[in-house]
This record gives structure tokens, sequence and C-alpha cells, in this order.
DNA sequence: ATAATTAGTGTAATAATTACAATAACTACC
DNA sequence: GGTAGTTATTGTAATTATTACACTAATTAT
């Protein structure tokens, strides 16, 4: 099945993923070779996006896209922000990138922004012909296009979200223990907490519940383990924020 | 001076105001006449879109349409969200709406959500032929093509920023008393607050200063005038909102 | 002078937040 | 089997924020 794609508009997902103690983005490398294949122009890194094809909405493109690279779907899977500057295509790389294309490209193309959360980095990664890896949301820099601004719009989106919504959970496997959501919590806003403290705040979450299982074959105190109720949560959540 | 526009791109406005105790959106008259001009085939109302120019980015397509409909820049102006679904424009009004203009206009047009705050409905609105009117946010149904769900989304955007931001303070005159504020919150998140909670609230905004002033000519007790420190407000806010 | 209208203020009870440190449960190693 | 190493778990007192609630003050219109 062959697609026709809208000349200006695309999409890009920044995928997420929690790993120990840190927050990785899922990306795609991109590698300019001379014509005869034989050396490198540049290499650098992308995140995954794509145009949206004549026939699907924004929401499909951008599933379609995670679905594609990681095989998994029924995800979370957010816009969160569009990106039109007139000059998001006009660095020296992007535009030598654009060329072995041909003129198929509109000189002008609007990108709307997804991010997904994967609730493990251990899926399989079908590749295509393209290194895709997880990097921590530090360290990466000088990326492809704006897509470091697109990074940063969506970390501070999924910081909102963190403490609004209880999205933060998405990130976490099926059976977690208090420690480790403390740590994903401590990564994606950068601060730290005082366990008690934290664990109050927990407590009040009725959606965070305990199993009767523990953790095992760690070398110390095994953990209580939890689990997030999407149930409870729907059920219970106060509408509006409120005010006062 | 004339300009070239993206086929399927464009910028949809949600301009805001406030009157009195009313939250206000301003609208466009959409009437479609007979070829003969003679009969109305039907009349409705939208926001203020427009295809964005090949030229200008989005944030400058959002400020050129809310400048050519009220004479005002430098206002409160933000993207929230992009919609693209595939039937947006495939209401039966709509289609005949777009039958006018021949084929110019592509069958798929995505099109990014502005919303934009005025500090008085009292502006003078440029009109160019076309019936520009406040209307009561709550009085609004069955609007041209997606705009009632466009509407919709910037309403809970609008209530977010209001909770997070001192966003609210923008649809204020310079200086207002509080009871005119409390009445923009109620109006705005549909609740109502006590009058002495909501002052204590206000007291802990350093960014709300009382002035030396007092309502005149008011047939009651003149109110304490107060007024918005941007300054004060930047100055002040925390970075991040806190999880604990 | 009086009525009408809106402005402005305090308090006590409850709930949430903060800062802070000792004990418990397990494994690895000797 | 005992000890060291590691992470898990729990409580309290002080402070701050939230809630519910009702009377007095200042002005104009009559």
């Amino acid at each position: 099945m062959s697609h026709k794609w809208e000349p200006n508009l695309s999409v890009d997902c920044v995928i997420f993923g929690f790993d120990v103690d840190q927050l990785k983005v899922l990306l795609v490398e991109r590698t300019l070779r001379t014509a005869d294949k034989k050396k490198i122009v540049f290499s650098d890194l992308s995140l995954t996006g794509y145009h949206i094809y004549e026939d699907e909405d924004l929401d499909s493109a951008a599933a379609r896209i995670v679905k594609d690279l990681t095989g998994l779907g029924n995800l979370v899977l957010e816009q969160f922000y569009t990106f039109g500057a007139l000059d998001r295509l006009e660095h020296p790389n992007d535009k030598l990138w654009h060329e072995q294309f041909g003129d198929v490209f509109s000189n002008r193309v609007v990108t709307v922004g997804y991010f997904s959360l994967l609730p493990s980095t251990n899926v399989k990664i079908a590749q295509k012909g393209r290194v895709v890896k997880w990097y921590s949301v530090n360290e990466v820099l000088n990326m492809a296009f704006d897509h470091n601004q697109i990074l940063e719009k969506a970390l501070s989106h999924l910081r909102y979200k963190l403490q609004h919504d209880a999205i933060g959970l998405e990130l976490l496997p099926d059976k977690f223990t208090l420690s480790q959501m403390q740590k994903l919590y401590e990564a994606v806003l950068g601060t730290s907490f005082d366990k008690r403290n934290f664990r109050k705040k927990v407590a009040q979450m009725n959606y965070v519940v305990p199993l009767k299982e523990k953790q095992k074959g760690v070398p110390h105190k095994p953990a209580q383990l939890y689990m997030f109720s999407r149930d409870i949560f729907i059920r219970t959540r106060k509408e509006r924020p409120y005010f006062i």
C-alpha cells in the first residue's frame, strides 16, 4: 500500500522511556554519505517523524510512526505543540540532507509534535535500515532541524502532565516500587524529594494500589510492589483543577 | 501587498474578552447567499481564521489575524492545539461555502488554534465588510466547521492558564477591583468563590498590587483599585509547578 | 435622614506541607 | 552462623494553607 502525503505537513514524535533512574528519548541516527556511499558527510540525531498521509488524521499519523518503530500500539500519545518557524529546515546540514531527495519537499514544512510514553526501554526497535537508540534526555545536543527545541517543549509538557495527570505511571512497568516511582518523578522534574513526604503524597493517590506481592531476588530488603489503576484514576479525579 | 498562502494550513484565533460578568468570544458571521445575492442560503458563526502565508510563521499569522480584526497588537497570543481531523470541513454547509471559491482550497486543511485575550470588549472592530461581534461563550452552538470543538479546547486551555499563570489578568482593564477579578475567575472557571477566601488567595499574589486610588462615581462604597504587575509576576514566579 | 448597594474584614477548625532519623528485611561474604 | 552492606519502611511536631461562615463601612439616590 502506498500513500500520497501532504508536502508541507509532518508529525514528529518524542518517544520517552524510563530506565532505572534516567529519562530517555528514542532517536534515529541521520547519516549523510557521499554519492558513492564511501564517505560520511555528517551524522547526527533526529526525532522520529514523517510526513502525514492525505487520508489520515494527525493522531493516526503519530500512532503509525510509533508503531512502525516500536511495534507497539495503545500507548499514551498526545499532541503538545506545532512548530512552523520559517527557518526550521534552514541549517546547512538540513539543506544538504534534503537535497538528496531532490525537489519533492516543500521548502516550508510545519510539523505537529506528539509525545509518547513507553513503559519499557526493552522494546524491540523495528529498525528498517536505520539506527534507532535510546538516549538520556540530558545528553542530546545539536540534533537535526529544530528537534532540540521540539524536545524541550515536549519535556515541559511531560513535566506538566506528570503533576496534573497520572501520566508518569505510564513510564513504569506494570508492577513497580515506590522508590522506582520516586526516581521517575525526580528524573523528570529534576528535583529530589524527601522519601517520607513523597510516600505521604502517594498515599493520597488512591489509584496507586499496593499488591499482595513483594520484590524478589534483590540483595536487600524487598520492596512492596504497586500497580496503577487507570479505572480508579478516571473515576476519582477532579474534573477541574482548583483555583481556591 | 499580496501574499501566496499555503493551501492546506490555516490559523484560527479564539479571541476572548470579559464583559462585566461574562466571558465573551469574538466571532464572524458567515452568510452564504445565492448567486444573485438575493436570498440567504444559510448563516452561521465562525472563529477568525485565515490561511497562513508562505513567508510568515505561525505566531505571526495569528498576530496578523487579530490585528486585522481589532487593530491591536502586543496581546497575549498563544498556540493551544492543532486540528487535523479528515472530516473537519465536511459538513454540508461547509462544502457549500467552499464551493463559492471554486477549487482553490485543498480538500485537506489543518488548522493551528491560537487564543488571544483582549482587555476590553470595547475595541473598535475592523469589519472589512463582515459582521464581527462578541458572543457569550455559553450561547454559541452550531458554529462553522469544527469551530465548536476548537472553542472548547481553547476554553480548557484558558482555564488551565488562569490557574497556573496570571494570564486572566490580561482580560481585565489596567485598573480593576477585586470584585471584578473574582467575577472573571468565576465566569471562566464556572464556579463561585467565597469573597473572603478569594481575597486571601489574591493577597498571596504579590503581583496584584493595590493603587492609591478608588473607584469613582459608583452609587455605593467605592472599591480599592488594583493593577497587575507583569514585572513582579515574572520575577517571583516559581520556575516549575510543584509536585510535593 | 434613610434605603439601597457593594466593599471590606476575622476567626476557629481542619487539612496539607515541611523537616527530620531510627529500625527492619533481605543478601553476600566471611 | 554472624556481620556488613544495602534498600525499605515508618511517625511526629511545627508551620502553613484551606474552608466555612456574617457583620460593619462607605458611598449615592431619594
